[in-house]
DNA sequence: CGGAGTTGTTTCAAGCTTAAAATATGTCGT
DNA sequence: ACGACATATTTTAAGCTTGAAACAACTCCG
């Protein structure tokens, strides 16, 4: 951290300043504050449910035939475990997941049930149409760069968590 | 919305596709739900505060002296009244935020006390540096080409919002 | 004035979320 | 087999969030 010389700048444009980085969060932030309200809206009217549970089934949907184990979930939600043990049992309780047997006691596995793949199914097809809706007044060329873009802040934010909170 | 023409592309690249528009949503979520999360963890950490409740801070500090309305707050914070209602309360009970007397009684306009300025004060300058901190791999030209295209996007999201709800 | 409608807020029930403590199971060395 | 540690999950208490219903206060028209 004491490589640098005030008069020997190493990259081109330094890091943005305070100002700057909380504008740049503020947009990012109503941004995803939106979409979240109109999905969240839309699943409640359309589909009597909730991103949450979305998401979850969404997982599950991924992860296919093995299922996930109730940490796994957690992980790819990034979510805290509690949290998953709640809505595992909501959705099972609506007969969209069912546990799986398993060798190791501890572990709690689970995969959709044919009427969770068949609900997920529906609103995942309605989901992807409402979010390209939502972007539809931009360009392919602009949806690219800000999707790179996010992903560059992605990186820097990896990054920053573990210098930061561990240093 | 019937002005096209197959073959008559009228502006540079279309808009994004589901799939595309998808990748670009999750990107964002990405970005502000580790955001959310690092900030939410160090206002607890550092302050003994919630995201939520700074967010209601800010809200007032903004506001100065004349400070907010129930439902001017809970606009600004894009939340519901009830939810301003729970938040009020409990900032009240910390001695940060008071009551104003006014002509209607049906309105109930709260601002920050001297405790609650000084307690937002320190809050807001670590703030600062923990955002700036997270976005500090960025190159202040990426920063700038971020926040445009959000700002793009957040009209985007607009024009859709009224469009595709009700209609 | 008095009722009708409007506006601003609170209450309520349900669900989501977390961190921390508790529980249960597995593994490993001896 | 035993104890010690590790791992996976659930439980718990508190707070956040919402939409709907209830409540309170204001406005306006007759």
């Amino acid at each position: 951290m004491n490589a640098a010389v005030a008069s020997l700048p190493d990259r081109l444009g330094g890091a943005p300043d305070g100002k700057r980085s909380l504008r740049l969060w503020l947009r990012l932030l109503t941004c995803s504050t939106r979409i979240e309200q109109t999905v969240s809206q839309r699943l409640r009217d359309e589909f009597s449910s909730t991103l949450p549970r979305f998401d979850m089934l969404s997982a599950l949907d991924r992860a296919g035939d093995a299922g996930l184990t109730m940490g796994e979930a957690a992980g790819m939600l990034m979510v805290s475990n509690g949290n998953v043990t709640g809505l595992a049992a909501r959705l099972k309780a609506d007969g969209l997941i069912e546990a799986m047997a398993g060798t190791d006691r501890r572990v709690q596995r689970v995969r959709l049930t044919l009427l969770g793949q068949t609900r997920f199914t529906a609103m995942a097809r309605a989901h992807e149409r409402w979010i390209e809706a939502l972007f539809a007044d931009l360009t392919t060329a602009e949806a690219d760069d800000l999707t790179r873009l996010l992903e560059r802040a992605k990186r820097s934010l990896h990054a920053t968590t573990y210098e930061e909170l561990n240093g």
